[in-house]
DNA sequence: AGTTAATGTGGATACTGACAACATGCTATG
DNA sequence: CATAGCATGTTGTCAGTATCCACATTAACT
């Protein structure tokens, strides 16, 4: 350090260290409390304490930033629902329901992710890696909704339907229990309840 | 005008003379070319051979273009599904069959400006007449939900979950058949098909 | 030690949203 | 018909931002 007397910060390193993560997590942080919208890379680089174009390193612009946060996220959101699916044990049906609310309440609990992936302009610079992870979680859904088909009430409707029914229901309830117009238009409207009757409704239970 | 040779626009008037309605007009294509993301008052101003500034006068800023574009929008949806269900006959069911339907339409049909009622960034700053507008949408929806229900074959399910199943169907699956990456990912994706199914689901008939 | 790639800095440019002061045309009222 | 008031549009300006570039510093590897 060219500077004698470098006190006030002595651990000051000139590379950041892990500037990529924090970089996402502030992001995640600010989308959370202000929404996409009010996204900056300069005010991020403010709050890490880092030059205005170190950010440029690690994410080429705003929407390079905002893809690898919507990869993360729909990696996240897989794992978090199959995994669900797994410790629901061994029924086809309740594995079924189980990946169904765990995806919803994916969705309610990260708020900000949720948003990001719902952002039709993020996603539409989604990159092959997003396809992947989709394509993976259309093949453990179907599987699930094979299995539980016997068990359905439905047995004859489509796999494809019902994924489809699947999808946008847990899409439309992140979208209806995030949206601020909903929540104060709704009369009384708690999260798991709603989360509860819709994944009855979607699959049903013969007893 | 002060300039005597004014061949070339001689229609020009100082005043554009419906610049509110072509912002609109102009903005909705934009968004539904771009997105939300690209929209821009100045850019708007140039296609509209406006100075930089007197989209002002219309809109305090951007937040306020896109609020009017959402009570327009929200506007729109309810006309548009409460007029599918009178359309539809005296049939309570089929009246709520119809209203699901037309409003699953005017999303898909409304790319634009279902996306703009979709973005949190622009509901966050929604004003009162939105807000009325839903709570008319609830209690037309609920009406037919009440008719319906002696033929449906959930007849005990409480109203506000039906209807919350209902919006949340259609929001969801605005969201899903406008997203790039879902219509890229998901196999063999018709819109009309998957309405038809999820309406079916959603609104069983007995017979 | 010396080379090279990764990472961070500072400056320059262009675009945008927002504001203020001014200009213009419409309209109502005497 | 004059003129005052108002709605609308214009020009000028400023701060905040994204993005690009040349350069500095560090780490990593030979």
């Amino acid at each position: 350090m060219s500077v004698a007397y470098d006190v006030l910060n002595d651990d000051d390193t000139y590379h950041h260290g892990n500037l990529r993560d924090e970089l996402i997590a502030a992001a995640v942080d600010v989308i959370g409390r202000e929404g996409v919208a009010a996204l900056s890379l300069r005010a991020l680089a403010r709050d890490l304490d880092v030059s205005h174009s170190a950010p440029t390193r690690h994410f080429k612009n705003k929407a390079d930033l905002l893809s690898a946060i919507m990869e993360e996220a729909y990696e996240d959101m897989l794992t978090t629902t199959v995994d669900a699916g797994y410790l629901a044990g061994d029924n086809p049906a309740h594995r079924l329901r189980a990946m169904a609310r765990a995806c919803m309440r994916w969705h309610v609990d990260n708020r900000a992710l949720s948003e990001v992936i719902r952002n039709p302009d993020v996603s539409r610079t989604a990159g092959r890696n997003v396809k992947e992870v989709l394509a993976a979680f259309y093949i453990h859904s179907s599987r699930a909704i094979l299995g539980a088909q016997g068990q359905s009430r439905n047995p004859d409707r489509p796999v494809e339907f019902v994924y489809l029914n699947m999808i946008v229901s847990v899409v439309g309830a992140a979208s209806v229990l995030t949206d601020p117009v909903y929540v104060e238009t709704l009369p009384a409207l708690d999260a798991d309840e709603l989360i509860d009757d819709m994944v009855d409704h979607l699959f049903p239970l013969k007893d």
